[in-house]
DNA sequence: ATGATGCACACT
DNA sequence: GTGTGCATCATG
């Protein structure tokens, strides 16, 4: 007797984005809906994912179509309906194929490999007492009936913790963790997919035993596979994990925790250009869990959530360990040749002498020209966006990355007369050499993306750092998140406003954050210590509320200023990117994207662009964009699929389309 | 995605 | 007449 089963594939299928397959197998196998299976498929064996069973062959299809399934991959059932039906949910919303987005859900690895223990099964020893206000938040997080659920409302309960770094936000998510699970329920705890973040996820993991799960960049597909079956059977009541863990299969789910909740990470960069965030909305809802966030700087959309009463707020105002907040301080770089103003220098050698330690943090230098007074510090932004106007010398113009709005370059500067007006921005190597040659005494370690490339290169020089064996730590904003040294009493950051000009309306809220996660990587354990942020803009707000740390302030003007300009968390976004070898194609592309879209767009939605993207050429691919804006998801989202569609048809050769539904980086 | 096919223009 | 490049198509 043969079976007939349905299966779909890793494929970018683009019209009918939800198509699977029909195969046959012999009835003695163990073929079964949730397992994979090596078929053939085209001129090739493909890995499918079983994902439906047949009563028959389909009748349009002639008998002799239907293929055997060459070999079934897994002994035990992987995923279930429950997990197609998100991958569908999916699918639908970020525009991939079904299969796309289960194979995103799922771990790849074929056996499994056990991951070793760490047998150290230190169970109960939460015996540390904690604050007042620890206990509050843990009592509204874990009380059963909130005031949504008393009005017999079946809204998520949506809470989040909000407090400075080293107010003791972990112990309270692991406290409500544990509730769950003496509740006889499991938990999902998101950490941001940092390499950095290990020692907090392994540190979780290790409180809670061998009842849980931890997912890490560093694991080989098996260790995934193996973890993933552990939670399936109900071995493993908690996994600790990045973003991808959102989708373990956990049963009788209770809570979902997000740790550091404005952390970009939580969106996937390929498709499915999925959030999260927006996953674990999801599965609270429809598993009727709890979501627990926490941060220091929440991001705008949680902020606006949370003042709209939809999250409920939990603050932690009070630092532990006795440490206050560091003393912060904007300190001009106006009048400094170099990129080390007198003041940082000073406190560099004074920390040195104190036998501490010191990092200074580098941005990236801006990657486009703009416009901006040296003087005065004036520059040239669009009138519409917002967002800096980026120089284009080819074509003598200034542009809006966002509109496509353009003017002419200022002679001068509109508003102080200085005629010399021109771009500035500092490299991270000329930095490590200024810094090298003023301290030539002291011992210098850098940190940034090629040297954490390096295999054991991060952890080890971490560890030197760590050790008091390296004075000064330079790094980029990998080295912002989540890491204590005990020994750090300065944190410097070299150029606080290079993120400012980044022609992204988030830039603000980016630079505030970043600020204000970085003062926090100091003064946990000295009474003494110091944050210095070099700037040109003393008086930005952004610098001026960061260093203040007033969240409240920053968020009130933002959000104000985002409503003003109808940009996210007032409104929705689905970006196009169109990219080609050719400019031209690519150019013309964007223009018939935009000309399917402009009749199709709902009330109250509007278009920005076609304009080219703010990198404007990635891999030597040229790139436009065009964005789909509207207070409400829904309407956009229908205008973009039949957008998508028309598009689809007679679409140039050689041109690529990219969606990306709420996209969070707009470069 | 990826590999097959068919068609255009080029060159031994 | 056969060989490269590339657009188009289908995958059970």
């Amino acid at each position: 007797m043969a079976r007939f089963f349905e299966l779909i594939f890793d494929i970018p299928l683009i019209n009918s984005t939800d198509q699977s397959f029909t195969y046959f197998i012999d009835d003695k196998e163990q073929a079964a809906i949730g397992k994979r299976a090596m078929v053939p498929f085209g001129r090739r064996d493909c890995l499918g994912y079983i994902i439906a069973e047949k009563e028959n062959a389909p009748l349009e299809l002639q008998e002799d179509a239907i293929k055997k399934i060459r070999r079934v991959v897994d002994e035990e059932i992987l995923f279930d309906e429950k997990n197609i039906k998100i991958a569908r949910w999916m699918a639908n919303y970020y525009f991939c194929s079904t299969g796309q987005a289960l194979s995103t859900m799922i771990p790849s690895g074929r056996k499994m490999i056990v991951p070793e223990f760490t047998d150290d099964e230190q169970e109960e020893q939460s015996t540390l007492s904690i604050s007042n206000e620890q206990a509050d938040a843990l009592h509204a997080i874990i009380s059963p009936d909130s005031e949504t659920a008393m009005h017999g409302s079946l809204e998520t309960q949506m809470f989040y913790l909000y407090g400075v770094t080293g107010s003791g936000k972990t112990e309270v998510f692991i406290r409500a963790a544990y509730n769950m699970l003496e509740q006889g329920k499991t938990v999902i705890y998101l950490v941001p997919e940092i390499s950095l973040t290990h020692q907090t996820a392994k540190m979780i993991g290790e409180r809670f035993g061998s009842q849980s799960a931890t997912l890490h960049s560093g694991m080989s597909p098996s260790q995934r596979l193996a973890e993933w079956m552990r939670i399936k059977k109900g071995e493993a009541s908690i996994v600790v994990g990045p973003r991808s863990a959102v989708f373990a299969p956990m049963h009788n789910l209770g809570l979902i925790i997000i740790d550091e909740e404005h952390d970009n990470s939580y969106k996937s960069g390929n498709t499915p250009r999925y959030h999260a965030r927006q996953i674990a909305f999801r599965r609270c809802t429809t598993e009727s869990a709890k979501l627990l966030m926490g941060s220091a700087t929440p991001s705008a959309e949680a902020w606006k959530l949370m003042q709209e009463g939809n999250i409920k707020r939990l603050d932690l105002s009070k630092r532990l360990c006795g440490g206050g907040m560091p003393e912060i301080k904007a300190v001009s770089l106006a009048k400094t040749q170099g990129c080390l103003t007198k003041e940082l220098i000073d406190e560099i050698r004074k920390t040195a002498q104190l036998n501490k330690q010191t990092i200074l943090f580098m941005n990236r230098r801006g990657f486009a020209h703009f416009y901006q007074c040296p003087v005065c510090d004036w520059e040239q932004t669009c009138r519409r966006c917002s967002v800096s106007l980026t120089w284009h010398k080819s074509r003598g113009k200034c542009i809006c990355h966002y509109c496509g709005y353009s003017e002419p370059p200022p002679s001068a500067c509109p508003k102080c007369g200085c005629v010399e007006a021109g771009y500035r921005g500092f490299g991270t190597e000329m930095i490590e050499e200024e810094v090298r040659q003023t301290f030539p005494d002291l011992r210098i370690c850098r940190i940034d993306a090629d040297t954490a490339g390096k295999k054991d290169g991060l952890e080890d020089t971490l560890l030197k750092f760590k050790a008091g064996m390296v004075d000064i730590l330079l790094g980029t904003q990998m080295v912002a998140k989540g890491l204590n040294f005990p020994g750090v009493r300065l944190v410097g950051v070299v150029f606080a406003d290079t993120g400012l000009h980044l022609p992204d309306f988030r830039a603000a809220e980016r630079t505030f954050s970043l600020i204000v996660q970085v003062a926090g990587r100091a003064g946990r354990y000295f009474p003494d210590s110091k944050v210095i942020v070099q700037t040109l803009r003393m008086d930005d707000p952004v610098i001026t509320k960061s260093c203040a740390l007033d969240v409240t302030g920053f968020f009130s003007a933002e959000l104000n200023q985002r409503k003003m300009l109808s940009f996210p968390p007032y409104s929705r976004l689905i970006r196009f990117v169109i990219r080609a070898k050719n400019q031209k194609k690519a150019e013309t592309a964007v223009k018939r994207l935009a000309s399917f879209a402009k009749p199709l767009l709902p009330q109250g939605a509007d278009i920005l662009g076609p304009a080219e993207c703010p990198i404007g050429m990635i891999n030597s691919n040229y790139r436009f964009q065009l964005i789909l804006r509207c207070p409400s998801m829904n309407a956009i989202h229908d205008a973009a699929k039949e957008i998508l569609e028309r598009y689809e048809k007679g679409k140039d050769t050689r041109t690529y389309l990219e969606i990306d539904v709420d996209p969070v980086s707009m470069l």
